[in-house]
RNA sequence: GCGCGAGUGGUGGAAUGGCAGACACGCCAGACUUAGGAUCUGGUCCCGAAAGGGGUGGAGGUUCAAGUCCUCUCUCGCGCACCA
């Protein structure tokens, strides 16, 4: 296809201008700005500026990307270009915009890479970030290139370190909710350090964890997805391993009260809130018949307690071996031993047909004194609650189908409103058979049962989560190393310590084998000098997941360049919006936008972390993203996901080399509503290139244009100096704009604004369609509203937008172009069309006067000659007049 | 099973409760052209020659008026899933 308009030198042209101009450069208080930067000029300032002096700002930030080996997808330029409109935008309304690019470069496939090909971990992420950088770049995002973190650089994960070190030295204080350096936690005389340890916000656990062979590492709760690692979806084993922990659990409470007060979309606020699992009930003894230890268990329904006809615990459960019966003993070690050897996947997909054995004990419900069978089955999860349950099979479904399979009583103890069956019946309903609970509607029965059993010592009220500590370590090379050494004891044991601050950056040691030992240690383990240090201790060789650098990278773009602390104090009370100087900024980042499938891992250990440097007086915002938008995935043009197999995935930089950066940007927003999922088109790509070709024949001499592509194909010139040669066309002119015209500017303006501010895209760019449509009609097109209109156009199309822009003069660049004003007057009609309705279906559109009265409204629609002849002469009921939108007349 | 979201032309999608289908893609016709896979002009929800009628997954309801609000229901997508 014949190019619509040169933009193969257009964009490298201006993008080269925005990188030598550091057009895009975010001023920090206090930084040194040049007084011939745009920035300067447009704000009046020069030189150090105090935050009183900056205007507002605006922080508009990116999830940063893995570079990967692939290169970028189409779906990264979706959100990236979403950012950069409203960057742009943001920057022509005045405010100082932070807005920021970087990568999140420790991960798994470059070490699997090194393991492969023994090439250092190191040169294929520095390969893989140079292909990220020239392709995001080739895209004309505004982003502040000085501000440019890596998380593998020492300078950058000196502070990641530096973070574990605060979580290492402190605790939660469940008095005052927040955490607090150890020093003040008050600790027993005898064995204060395990006391300390017990206590710390990072913390060692032998707890079983995660296992993945294939990836030779342990996995967090939120990286096993249906019983598969959630990178390769290799299979995963239970496995009691020495893990680093961090008490996510501690803030459970919070992160969940902190969702009401930032702005995110309900159904990512309701996955947090679901992975958080926040569940209010009672913990109840159970004595054993026998005599022994009671069996404590956890129910959301203690109301139903007089229901509870037996008990199960896990398979895993410390009790099972001590209360099995001689004569269940045998049953019951085959039970376990055939839930070990099931999957985690069988055990969970498994889950219509309920299996289970009676361990030959028997409990007392406390309530009546009723004896009642023990059994286990692996319905009964030993990781959440106490791993043990109270079976009411009366009002539980599981509990009713394990019942019915092994025939134990079920009870009735909560009749159901009327016309629904009782058994089985799980809501809320009355309380019966039940003693002194009897006609209590269920939430008073809950309460009534767990004061009693709290007088009794039977029980308390409690709040189950289902969040889990974060397994915070990994078997992994290329990850920031644990800032800590283990100190042999005279007992011959190792005790963990942390390193002193001014040892960081720990940096890992140079390896050229990167697979685990054979021992199964990690690769940090082979660097026999690392480890072992000359005082007979030993380095931690586990390294931090790939989280760990996300956690706080928004922080660092405040202050990138920052070697004392990891940022500073002004910048980040500016950038996140609560210093004194105000101007009403928001707390926090003022929009992040990237995919949803962050929602219960880096979102929720972000927040995680951003509470504790919140706490500790690092921060000072409670929440770190104040406003957060996912965008939707981009499909194949054949509407399935795209992926190699199908071979449908679509090659941002051919649709670069083919349409361009601009058609490109412009077509991803154009597709639909940022949030949706939506399929790619190409045919649709075509369109709007069409449409940048139509911009660019609006502005420029067909004359000249045609002599200087005659040119470049004689020369075969690549030269963006060249581009000199295209003239402006000569119907632009310093002439007055007509009303009409105007109009047309004022209704795109006013539009293209409303859409920006409320993050429509699409229908912005098609208001700029409908005034190309017009425009190109134009004899004459007066110079200021065409230049208004390419300010519209800028942050959508940036590199067409300032080419022609620097044709029509007024400035080196429209990066900081003031943003157009609406002006209402301009659109006032003298008339306006009214629909005429007869009892409620169109008839006629009259034009009356746009400031008609109603009675004038309502005379003039029954005067409508087809009024008349719908109406068949019946008498009018009444007539509705909506001034300004239309009549409705009931017959 | 539970939770969230979405169902509108041939396609992507527009519509503060007030003219359904903006803007595009595709298609049809025409103009200019040696040529058109460039560009420009016109047409394009369905039935009907027209007048007119029908139409936003389905069924009800509220309203002068419903794609939009309410109830039930179906389908698709996403998330969680034996969480006691």
């Amino acid at each position: 296809m014949r190019r619509q308009y040169p933009f193969h030198l257009i964009e490298p042209k201006w993008q080269r201008f925005w990188e030598t101009q550091a057009t895009f450069r975010a001023w920090n208080p206090g930084d040194d700005i040049p007084a011939n930067h745009p920035f300067a000029q447009r704000h009046g300032l020069r030189g150090p500026a105090t935050p009183e002096q900056l205007p507002p700002k605006f922080y508009i930030l990116d999830m940063f990307p893995y570079p990967s080996g692939a290169g970028l997808h189409v779906g990264h330029p979706e959100g990236y270009t979403a950012t950069d409109i409203l960057a742009r935008y943001q920057r022509a309304r005045g405010r100082n915009v932070l807005h920021p690019m970087g990568w999140d470069a420790f991960g798994l496939p470059a070490e699997q890479y090194a393991i492969r090909t023994g090439q250092h971990p190191r040169k294929t992420t520095e390969a893989n970030i140079a292909v990220f950088q020239r392709q995001i770049k080739a895209l004309g995002f505004s982003y502040d290139w000085s501000r440019e973190i890596d998380t593998t650089d020492p300078h950058y994960f000196k502070w990641t370190q530096w973070i574990f070190l605060k979580l290492y030295n402190s605790w939660f204080n469940p008095a005052t909710g927040k955490a607090e350096p150890i020093e003040n936690l008050p600790c027993p005389a005898e064995n204060a350090d395990a006391f300390r340890d017990s206590k710390r916000l990072a913390y060692v656990s032998h707890a079983p964890v995660w296992w993945c062979e294939e990836l030779g590492t342990v996995l967090a709760n939120e990286e096993v997805i249906d019983g598969k690692s959630e990178v390769g979806g290799f299979p995963v084993t239970r496995r009691p391993m020495r893990q680093w922990m961090l008490r996510i659990t501690a803030y459970a409470e919070r992160l969940l009260a902190g969702l009401e007060k930032i702005d995110w979309s309900e159904s990512l606020k309701e996955m947090q809130r679901n992975w958080i699992g926040r569940s209010e009930g009672a913990e109840v003894q159970f004595p054993l018949a026998a005599g022994g230890p009671a069996i404590t268990v956890f129910t959301t329904r203690p109301d139903t307690l007089y229901g509870a006809t037996y008990m199960v615990l896990a398979p895993e459960h410390p009790l099972v071996d001590a209360i099995t019966s001689e004569s269940q003993r045998a049953a019951v070690a085959a039970y376990k031993n055939e839930v070990t050897r099931k999957s985690d996947m069988e055990r969970t997909d498994l889950a219509h047909d309920k299996t289970g054995v009676f361990t030959g004990a028997f409990a007392i419900n406390p309530v009546n004194n009723e004896k009642i069978p023990v059994w286990i089955a692996d319905y009964v999860l030993a990781s959440y609650g106490t791993g043990a349950i109270m079976a009411v099979p009366g009002h539980d479904t599981r509990d009713l189908e394990f019942a019915r399979k092994f025939d134990l009583p079920v009870r009735v103890v909560v009749q159901a409103p009327k016309g629904e069956e009782s058994t089985g019946f799980i809501g809320d309903g009355t309380s019966v058979n039940s003693d002194f609970l009897n006609n209590l509607p269920t939430p008073e029965a809950k309460k009534k049962i767990t004061t009693w059993l709290e007088e009794k010592g039977l029980g308390r009220k409690t709040v189950n989560y289902k969040l889990r500590d974060w397994l915070f370590s990994r078997q992994r090379y290329w990850g920031e190393p644990f800032p800590i050494v283990w100190k042999p004891s005279p007992d011959g044991s190792f005790h963990h310590q942390a390193l002193p601050e001014s040892a960081l950056p720990l940096v890992p040691p140079d390896l050229s084998d990167f697979k685990p030992t054979s021992t199964g240690e990690p690769p940090l383990a082979r660097a026999k000098q690392w480890v072992e240090l000359p005082d007979g201790s030993k380095r931690e060789t586990n390294t931090m997941p790939q989280w760990a650098g996300s956690c706080w990278y928004y922080l660092r773009f405040t202050d990138a360049r920052n070697d004392s602390k990891f940022c500073g104090t002004e910048a980040e009370q500016y950038w996140m919006g609560t210093h004194p100087a105000g101007h009403g900024a928001r707390p926090g980042v003022d929009l992040y936008i990237g995919g949803v499938e962050h929602a219960v891992l880096h979102l929720l250990y972000s927040r995680f972390w951003h509470s504790v440097l919140f706490d500790l007086g690092y921060v000072s915002t409670p929440e770190p993203f104040f406003k957060l938008v996912n965008q939707g995935l981009i499909l194949g043009e054949d509407g399935q996901k795209m992926s190699k197999t199908r071979g449908n995935v679509v090659n941002p930089d051919d649709i670069m080399r083919e349409f361009g950066a601009d058609a490109l940007r412009l077509f991803e927003m154009f597709m639909g509503p940022l949030e949706m999922v939506k399929p790619w088109s190409t045919k649709g790509v075509e369109g709007v290139y069409r449409f940048l070709g139509r911009v660019w024949r609006l502005f420029v001499d067909e004359q000249s244009e045609t002599e200087f592509e005659q040119m470049q194909t004689a020369q075969g010139a690549q030269n963006p100096d060249t581009l000199a040669a295209i003239k402006l066309s000569a119907s632009i002119a310093d002439a007055p704009a007509t009303a009409a015209q105007l109009k047309t500017l004022h209704a795109c303006i006013k539009k293209v604004t409303e859409d920006l501010d409320g993050f429509r895209f699409n229908t912005a760019i098609s208001a700029l369609m409908i005034f190309v449509n017009d425009a190109i009609t134009w004899e004459t097109k007066p110079a200021a509203v065409m230049r208004d209109f390419l300010i519209l156009l800028h942050p959508f199309a940036p590199h067409l937008a300032e080419e022609l822009g620097g044709k029509l003069g007024g400035g080196p660049t429209l990066a900081y172009a003031p943003w157009p004003k609406f002006d209402p007057t301009l659109l006032a009609e003298d008339t306006i069309e009214i629909p005429v309705q007869v009892n409620g279906k169109l008839r006629d559109k009259i034009i009356v006067a746009t400031g008609s009265t109603e009675a004038e409204l309502k005379a003039a629609a029954l005067a409508s000659e087809k009024v008349q002849q719908f109406m068949e002469g019946k008498p009018i009921k009444k007539v509705i007049v909506v001034p300004k939108r239309l009549v409705n007349i009931v017959i």
